[in-house]
DNA sequence: ATCAATCAAGAATACGTATTCATGGCCGAA
DNA sequence: TTCGGCCATGAATACGTATTCTTGATTGAT
């Protein structure tokens, strides 16, 4: 493994002027510096990344914390985040947001292995990591947020997102409104509830709220639903995966979709636009929540000291084959 | 940020001390180690990541190449590397197979910024890379394999896999066999492909090979095959994301499954079991693939000298309600 | 022609840890 | 009591880089 010393030896310069070269510093002789990269290249020099950490306290890495919950959307805002942070010609360390895993986390922050943390999947809950966290480095929330936490957040219009829902089954004439849901403790479901009830003119709906946002906790609680006496002719799940159990088991109970009853989901993750399930959701548009994340993240790493940012993006209604167009 | 020289001077030691204090060295008095560690508690002292890195040679990071492919196989897999390698101590790194990424993962590998690589997604393509890692760093292999590479490599036995499609499909007495596969480039596909055709003792059967692992060309190529005049009773797919697009074909098409044909996967993803699928295919045993590869690296790690081991576990056939149940 | 100023490059240093080398004290044996 | 040896601890050092501090030379102006 050569390091800069080899290098300057090879070229006959001393190794500062080979620091000063690579990293195209100014002051150097044109021809000194040929030489110093003719070097390096005949060497396959690459600078050590941890001598460059001490020395600089930056390691390029950046550390993630993602749900491990069975939702396509996290496996997917990763690896656009590992994309967009490749681009700033950062590296990505994940840890899943267990609570053992994010203990590793915040080791990484406190030994300097990382110098930024992203989460997306920030809860309340994790409140005593974020501040350990936060007092060293650059935090940014992306999709959920966390109302406490003083740091830069991006996320979709939930709210705006969950409005258009109760606004669309009113227009349909839609009566009889169900909600299927999940957990509160998600910013992204409080908001999209909020929203949806908001919009709820004609009275609150049926809700039924499943301990999990799995398919089949989104299976099962369909069944409560249509269970009901008087059956919902709509429901809004607040997310795919839930849609996706519920279509299944209206399926399953011979109930027609959208003849009896309309479904509609958040998120717009791949499998909701296949086939088998059609269904009618609000995208939300990751890739831009991803790109500002990361953008954020950059600025705070130089150093600027704007005020804490609170992005929020709009969603769009994507209407398929679990709902019928209006008009 | 505390370092060990703090730790000493509140301990009232020297730095040598401290280090030895909190690594368990023995030649420590028992009185000493408690103050040391007394003051470390105090000043929420951590170890500094790249000092210790510098000194020992040793990251703790390990690398991890993915597939970013739309398989929800490869999500999975990270997130149990990443639970296993956490168990170890070890972060994980991780980049997509892309061409940049990957040379992202060799620069990290050259820096000295991980101890070791993980791929998943392994190719031919990429034997350049492999042998810029590996002359570095130990290498395994998990999931795909790759003939012309020395190193460690986990996979489960698709050839015994597509051989027992190939078999149960005989026993039940299908005779117009169908075959939907991808590219061969993965060393999955190509075994399971290998497997399948030797059971398949009538003959070859009829082919349709798209041009991408994805549920749009499964189901372009269903419809393919079920536009044949002598249309396929039984089609195995090289995959369960294409034979989830398979299915959405058939229903598409109105042709019954299994009534008309049946229908075989690989992987057994979690959509398999879904209703709207119930996908009878063969079960890859990931976890344990999984911890095989980690241990494996762990004990490239620790320097053993072992003979380059290939490690082949047994997959299962999950009969659902794609095919009927033989006897 | 002389001196100040500019500039390229070398020397020295610090980052924080683990480890080797050096040292002083204590214990046991003769 | 004295000396050898062991042991706990302190001192010193190396890892490889980026950067500050020095120095020697060359240029330009008076």
């Amino acid at each position: 493994m050569a390091t800069s010393r080899d290098v300057a030896q090879r070229a006959g310069v001393s190794q500062s002027t080979v620091s000063r070269a690579l990293s195209g510093h100014p002051g150097v002789t044109e021809e000194v510096r040929r030489r110093v990269q003719a070097a390096a290249r005949d060497l396959l020099y690459v600078p050590n990344a941890a001598a460059r950490t001490m020395r600089t306290s930056r390691s390029g890495n950046i550390g993630v914390v993602t749900a491990r919950l069975h939702n396509p959307i996290y496996p997917e805002m990763l690896q656009l985040l590992g994309r967009e942070l490749r681009l700033a010609g950062l590296r990505m360390i994940v840890w899943n947001s267990d609570e053992t895993d994010e203990g590793a986390a915040a080791d990484a922050a406190r030994q300097g292995m990382v110098d930024g943390i992203i989460f997306t999947s920030a809860t309340q809950a994790s409140t005593a990591l974020y501040e350990e966290i936060a007092q060293r480095l650059p935090v940014v929330l992306v999709n959920r947020t966390v109302e406490g936490w003083p740091c830069d957040q991006v996320a979709s219009d939930n709210h705006a997102g969950g409005r258009a829902v109760a606004d669309y089954f009113r227009q349909a004439g839609r009566r009889r409104i169900g909600l299927l849901s999940g957990p509160l403790w998600p910013s992204t479901i409080r908001e999209r509830e909020a929203g949806f009830l908001e919009g709820c003119l004609d009275g609150p709906p049926m809700t039924v709220r499943t301990e999990a946002f799995t398919y089949t906790a989104g299976a099962e609680g369909m069944g409560r639903l249509l269970a009901l006496a008087d059956r919902p002719d709509a429901v809004f799940c607040a997310n795919d995966v839930l849609a996706l159990g519920a279509r299944d088991a209206a399926r399953l109970a011979g109930v027609a979709v959208p003849g009896e009853v309309w479904l509609v989901g958040y998120d717009d993750i791949a499998m909701a636009s296949w086939t088998a399930f059609d269904l009618t959701t609000i995208r939300q548009p990751i890739e831009e929540m991803v790109r500002e994340a990361v953008r954020l993240l950059l600025q705070r790493l130089a150093g600027e000291e704007a005020p804490r940012q609170r992005l929020c993006l709009p969603g769009a209604l994507v209407v398929r084959g679990t709902t019928e167009r209006l008009g």
